[in-house]
DNA sequence: AGCACGCCGACT
DNA sequence: GTCGGCGTGCTC
């Protein structure tokens, strides 16, 4: 029998590898296996199909199975293949994006000395040769990666390969597995379960704390331990203490009595639950009622229903009486939310309501908490909620019953780089629809696609339009930075008028958020003799200072210098900032007003795990005043006091150069705006602009989706942009630009002379140059109705016809199918 | 993606 | 004349 293997590369082909006997009849389908893949380097592989057919050369074997039960389950395979055919990758792309790090073993390569070595041989050393053979002399046993550090001369492979041909030395490729399971710390009586007259003693030792005894009874209840037909079950400390209302104080106690003991034990295994968790839903207000009515209504006649809920308008309670019914079913549940969504205020609130039933699978977890969330999903029968980031549509799921896409509208579902460059959305979708599931989306300003399918009549669609108790929307107010600046009303970044709103909603109790969309101090550097500006080194940008740590970097490849005292061009002492990133808006608006309490929110100050959590926590304690922030601040943030928002600079939000750019800007707007006034009285908003008559800015002044929506849809329309067209960008990088432009100017030919007018390009993108490569786009529009299969065959076939020319092989050409 | 093979310039 | 550079092709 034979395998066909899906390995981790960007190829297309699977590849074919003959079954030992040893695994005839254990291996399956979706089973992983280790296989040596070219001359030592060995992978983990899923078994994408086995048959009988013998192949026309000779296959290796299947070095080790390592699952015994299939580790991807029956669709996941065909959802893989559908996702790579869709958006133009490998199915090993998608494998490699789809299994946590844990699960995909790969061997490292380790020499050692064959076991009687000729003394001969070692005499006819080179220089080279010896070097090695001593170093791993030395030590053994060596992994080829170190013996190539130790070698100060180029190509040290080419040496090793010497002393294995000569029969000094053997490879042996060892696989290592990353994966640990997490422990825990369990609880357990010292006596016996049979031993009646032990526990009996226990209890005497206790009557004197009534604490300590209710821990004893709460660990008896926790266990099962009298009900002796049953397994005990495990009790872990965490839950008992939690469970009891004990503190680990008390425990200690018992454990000195010797009534308890401890013991650590993995939790990959399952702890059934004990009582059936009591769920508590939010009661519903009369309109989420209504809109809950209305989504079963939808769901039973449409597979996606599309939830236009405005901001604060209560979508997620909501959510939870929905997900509710899906469990009681038996379904799994997908709740997929942005990155930047996932925060404590939301986990928190569906862990009261779900308790254990909740999986939360997120970027910034381990990847052995990953595989303990996979091997959860894949081992257990309960029905569950996985609330999850972009890449939990990935996880085993068997029985969906229902996919809720939050804030469908984010950008953030794209994956933009590596391969697969997927839409999470839209493929929870095509999930949804593998599993016979019903899909939610929820959004306040839905993306132009969604809303134009709803009202299409291919999605169902339903509307909340009043915020939760009724609370009004934002006031929005727009600053004319132009005649404010006329009149000699700035100061740095904000409006007189701005800090006037600043200071009475501070004054007033209340909480301000500072939205700026940049990060750093000042994105540009400029010598005022000169004129020099500082670059990055690999990228065609200019670089962003950054005060705290007095840097210079790259936001697009991390490259970082410090400022130089005098201008490296020049001489003269003359470089000043301009512009204003998040830490400057920050340090202005300090010293303004010294005594305000401000904190940052944005990429550099979030970088680890817990500083989001902190900067959240200060601010809802209203341990801060004002927070600046980026777009992080916009994102499902729920704080009572804020009663005041701004966009610093809505120019930079306006100012795309591409069909997108007025959809984002408004989203962006909107949502920011949403953070205003969520409860009690309504907030204020104050738009910040020299372009006060922008018709999107007057859209949101007015809160206007509907006329946003109808305005964009026919620029769309007129251009032929989505959802008219489908849309696949083409990029095409090399090292050498010269090289570059004759290759996509033959490139480009060829793309036009088979799809005509639907080309637009070559175009060299607002960053031309990324990581030492420069790059070039084409946009293909192709007519919505359009046989997408046909496309992928002609794109192949237009790429197959360029491939033999000159430097082609030096080019890195990938798709973005349905960019945002 | 890795990795070896193979073809051209700078050293003994 | 070999060592070592990088471009090309293959991997079950």
């Amino acid at each position: 029998m034979y395998a066909d293997v899906i390995l981790p590369l960007p190829i297309q082909a699977s590849f074919t590898y003959e079954v030992p006997e040893s695994m005839l009849g254990s291996l399956t389908t979706g089973c992983r296996v280790l296989v040596q893949f070219g001359r030592s380097k060995i992978y983990t592989g899923i078994v994408e199909n086995i048959h009988a057919h013998r192949p026309d050369f000779e296959p290796k074997e299947v070095h080790a199975q390592l699952d015994a039960e299939p580790i991807v389950r029956h669709p996941q395979l065909k959802y893989w293949q559908w996702i790579a055919d869709y958006y133009l990758c490998t199915p090993g792309e998608v494998m490699k994006a789809a299994l946590p790090a844990a699960l995909k073993v790969e061997s490292e390569s380790w020499v050692e000395p064959v076991d009687d070595v000729d003394p001969q041989l070692v005499e006819g050393l080179t220089e080279k040769q010896a070097l090695l053979w001593a170093f791993l002399m030395q030590k053994k046993r060596v992994r080829v990666s170190e013996l190539e550090k130790v070698a100060d001369f180029a190509n040290p492979r080419v040496a090793i390969n010497k002393l294995i041909d000569k029969g000094l030395v053997r490879m042996a490729e060892q696989t290592v597995n990353k994966y640990v399971s997490k422990k825990v710390t369990m609880v357990t009586l010292t006596c016996e379960r049979e031993d009646g007259d032990a526990l009996h003693g226990f209890f005497e030792l206790v009557t004197r704390s009534t604490r300590q005894e209710k821990l004893l009874i709460g660990y008896l209840d926790l266990s099962g331990w009298m009900m002796k037909d049953q397994p005990l079950r495990p009790v872990e400390k965490a839950e008992l203490l939690e469970r009891t209302g004990s503190t680990p104080g008390i425990l200690k106690a018992l454990i000195d009595k010797g009534i308890l003991k401890t013991y650590r034990t993995s939790i990959n295994r399952f702890l059934p639950p004990v009582t059936q968790q009591k769920v508590v839903l939010p009661g519903l207000s009369e309109p989420q009622n209504k809109a809950l009515g209305e989504i079963r209504k939808s769901m039973r006649e449409r597979n996606v229903t599309l939830l236009r809920g405005v901001t604060g308008s209560g979508k997620t309670e909501i959510y939870s009486h929905l997900m509710k019914e899906a469990l009681g079913q038996g379904n799994h549940v997908l709740f997929l939310v942005p990155e930047i969504s996932l925060t404590t205020q939301l986990t928190t609130r569906l862990q009261k309501i779900f308790g254990k039933k909740l999986l939360v699978y997120h970027s910034k977890f381990s990847d052995s908490e990953r595989v303990d969330i996979w091997r959860r999903l894949l081992t257990s029968t309960e029905p569950m909620i996985v609330l999850g980031v972009r890449s939990s549509i990935f996880l085993p799921f068997h029985r969906i019953g229902l996919v809720i896409v939050d804030e469908e509208h984010e950008s953030s579902y794209k994956q933009y780089d590596p391969a697969p460059r997927y839409n999470a959305r839209d493929a929870a979708i095509m999930l949804a629809t593998m599993h016979g599931a019903k899909v939610l989306l929820g959004s306040a300003t839905p993306s132009i696609e969604t809303y134009y399918k709803a009202l299409s009549g291919k999605y169902g669609l339903v509307e909340l339009l009043t915020r939760y108790g009724d609370v009004k929307l934002p006031e929005v107010m727009v600053t004319d930075m132009g005649s404010m600046r006329k009149q000699r009303l700035v100061s740095g970044p904000f409006s007189a008028q701005l800090l006037r709103e600043v200071e009475l909603t501070t004054k007033a109790g209340n909480q301000s958020i500072l939205f700026q969309n940049r990060r750093g101090y000042a994105p540009v550097v400029v010598c005022g003799t000169c004129g020099w500006t500082p670059k990055c080194e690999n990228c065609d940008v200019s670089l962003v200072y950054h005060k705290r740590i007095n840097e210079l970097r790259c936001h697009y490849c991390g490259y970082t210098m410090t400022l130089p005292a005098v201008c490296p061009a020049c001489g003269e002492n003359s470089l000043s900032t301009f512009g204003y990133g998040t830490e400057r808006v920050a340090d202005t608006l300090k010293e303004i007003y010294p005594d305000l309490r401000i904190s940052r929110m944005d990429l550099d100050t979030t970088r680890n795990k817990n500083a989001y959590e902190e900067i959240i926590g200060e601010f809802s304690r209203h341990e801060t005043d004002v927070l600046v922030g980026t777009q992080m601040v916009s994102k499902g943030l729920d704080f009572r006091n804020v009663k005041l928002v701004s966009i610093l600079n809505a120019d930079t939000l306006l100012n795309f150069p591409d069909f997108r750019s007025n959809e984002r800007a408004f989203n962006m707007m909107e949502q920011v705006a949403g953070r205003a006034g969520r409860h009690g009285e309504s907030g204020k908003v104050l738009i910040q602009t020299t372009a006060p008559d922008n018709p999107i800015i007057s859209r949101v002044v007015k809160h206007d989706y509907t006329g946003y929506y109808a305005e964009e849809l026919e620029q769309r329309r007129r251009f032929f942009y989505p959802p008219f067209a489908r849309v696949i960008n083409v990029y095409l990088r090399h090292k050498d630009e010269h090289v570059l432009d004759r290759l996509t100017a033959s490139y480009g030919a060829e793309l036009k002379r088979v799809f005509g007018e639907r080309v637009l390009g070559p175009e060299t993108p607002y960053v031309s140059r990324v990581s030492n490569y420069y790059i070039r786009t084409f946009m293909l529009k192709i007519e919505a109705g359009a046989s997408m299969q046909k496309v992928k065959e002609l794109l192949r076939t237009i790429y197959v016809s360029v491939a033999a020319l000159p430097g082609m092989k030096q080019l890195q050409l990938h798709y973005d199918v349905d960019p945002v």
